[in-house]
DNA sequence: CATGAATGAGGTTTCATTCAT
DNA sequence: CATGAATGAAACCTCATTCAT
């Protein structure tokens, strides 16, 4: 109890490749992919340095795997938003979502967005089109939301969404300002009311 | 005088400087600023790299000579459009420019948004607080043309055209289509449009 | 007996040993020693790698391992060319041997005289002086060829003739050229027919 | 006098390159190129180690660098030899230099060719290659005296010759017997002395 | 100021060997 | 014996920064 020190390995096998994908995720949120050295992530994740290419045999790979992280979370909260039974709804709960991630992202930006233009950057190892798409599994989900709304356009209205996030997280983060996410929140869930039934 | 290896020293002085903000804007645009090595600079601006420490202490100072760069840019840009007459074609100005620079958007994003998000994940220097203030100084500005239009919130309304640039910006970059910029620009001038003359 | 999972161990007890033995020799033979990994040579003989530390303590004894193979194969290609009634035909089906091996030792080099080459290399271990004594067990034999046939120095024409093969084998190798093999096992049998009968 | 940490740029500029050089040149030939260390040639030549790729950006430039200082080594050699009126008398030359080198090959081989076994083993990196032009420049050159010797067949004696000299360093080498060199110079000796003049 | 060269800290990666189960 | 996982020492390489000329 004193000490975290003792065996990981009694607890559960397998458990430390979960734990360093979330510290992957994590870190490299927190501190950009080029800073983080494997060095942290094995840290976070109370790993040894030398383990840690046990299950990731490059840093990029470590990379993607905090990609897929990202993208996991995303799938479980559009599972989670598709219990709900109207689209107008959803997208709401989507924006929810965001205001509620707002102090996360006045700190560090969006994950999957900062660690896309980041990503962007490099010219080699294809991780900048698998950041891609990640987004792009946003934002097709709610482009079918659109659509099921009935909103002519969906794709383009879906963009405008999503772009508005990443918009006011890259704000927010810039300027250190949680109101920008509160305003933009609020503006955005009043655009979907806007919206008439279908 | 005895040598032909004589420099022109009083031709180029001034104008290595010169020459390194602008390579330095411009690589750690395409590269981003941790990838980005003193020699990348020093190579693109055609200075020893040995020479470079001369102007510039850190290479930190460097960063935030390529941050002052786009800071030149837009205080240029933003003289161009006070000279329109009217605040709505200041902002379709300003929106013209950024279709303008879509296929740079679309590689590497926007300048000074990918800085500051890079920026963002640093915990000291202070260049992040920079970064905040160059994008502050457009938001100022759009906020003051809205304002001039009359509307209600220009604060909140300058938030969202300048969210709405940044998000395309990342979008664009992510999803490597230009046709985010054309779809988010053409709404953004019919959304400006669409306010009533004050 | 309860689980399937239940291996033959009665059955390839022996086997992995011997498999780990001809792995060593086969992936040492084509990479070098000092390229080998003890994982490189587990995968080949489809050997767990922590089960290999079961039949051989270090990496140096996988390495004599394979040395031992080359000496097998060494003492089996003997044994066949000793049913052969005459010394002269003994030294050319050595020779028709090595015409035998021509593709592989273009690729290769000679087995044993590599591994020997790059154990010398070493100051300590002592495999260098196991590589010897396996290169001198084919010089003995073909002295004691040499002084059936009643020539005088038959030490020195060992010497001749297995150096005429280390020669061929290095510089087939270096020069990726077939041809020198061919070439030099024609000159070498006819150098062997060219002694009278005892 | 008593220490050589002096800075070894006030002798002569570029003369580190030169250093590196010939210290890889002599511990590859000793250590082989896989079991030697950038940190070892540093050590040889008195250059920090992180100075050394300022000069060869990877080890496989400076491996390179050691053959093509072993490639300079043969150019004097043959130089040299070039200055003897006769063929004959040249190729005995040859052979007498090789004598000369006895305890050299003794101890770690014929430089060349132990390194071309070496890199043999690579799939990649083209090192081999050059490993072998630089075998075949010497093998040129040999042929080129038995022409000149009005010999038939001068390049398969040329690779009778080379392969000798190759076949003689192993097994000198694998043998740690200086007396292989000595017997098998002297047979060449005599080699070349049965020849009648042209 | 100018310049090629020098330096050393720090990062990524490999791998022989060991250990817990 | 069997096995996947663990470990840490070392190797390669990069680069911001400094220095000698």
């Amino acid at each position: 109890m004193t000490h975290s020190k003792e065996p990981a390995r009694t607890r559960e096998a397998g458990a430390k490749r979960r734990r360093l994908m979330e510290a992957a995720a994590d870190v490299v949120h927190r501190q950009g992919a080029e800073r983080t050295t494997i060095a942290d992530i094995a840290r976070a994740a109370e790993v040894p340095v030398g383990n840690v290419y046990y299950y990731f045999k490059t840093k990029d790979e470590l990379v993607a795997a905090a990609l897929s992280e990202h993208e996991r979370h995303l799938n479980l909260l559009v599972s989670e938003l598709n219990r709900l039974p109207d689209p107008r709804e959803r997208l709401k709960g989507l924006i929810d979502g965001w205001a509620g991630q707002r102090d996360l992202a006045v700190r560090h930006g969006c994950p999957t967005g900062s660690l896309a233009a980041e990503l962007g950057k490099r010219d080699e190892g294809g991780l900048d089109v698998e950041a891609g798409r990640v987004i792009r599994l946003l934002l097709t989900w709610v482009e079918d939301q659109f659509r099921e709304l009935g909103r002519p356009d969906p794709e383009g209205l879906a963009l405008t969404l999503v772009g508005a996030y990443q918009g006011m997280s890259l704000l927010a983060n810039a300027l250190r300002d949680p109101g920008v996410v509160d305003r933009e929140c609020a503006r955005l869930t009043a655009w979907i009311d806007s919206f008439e039934a279908a």
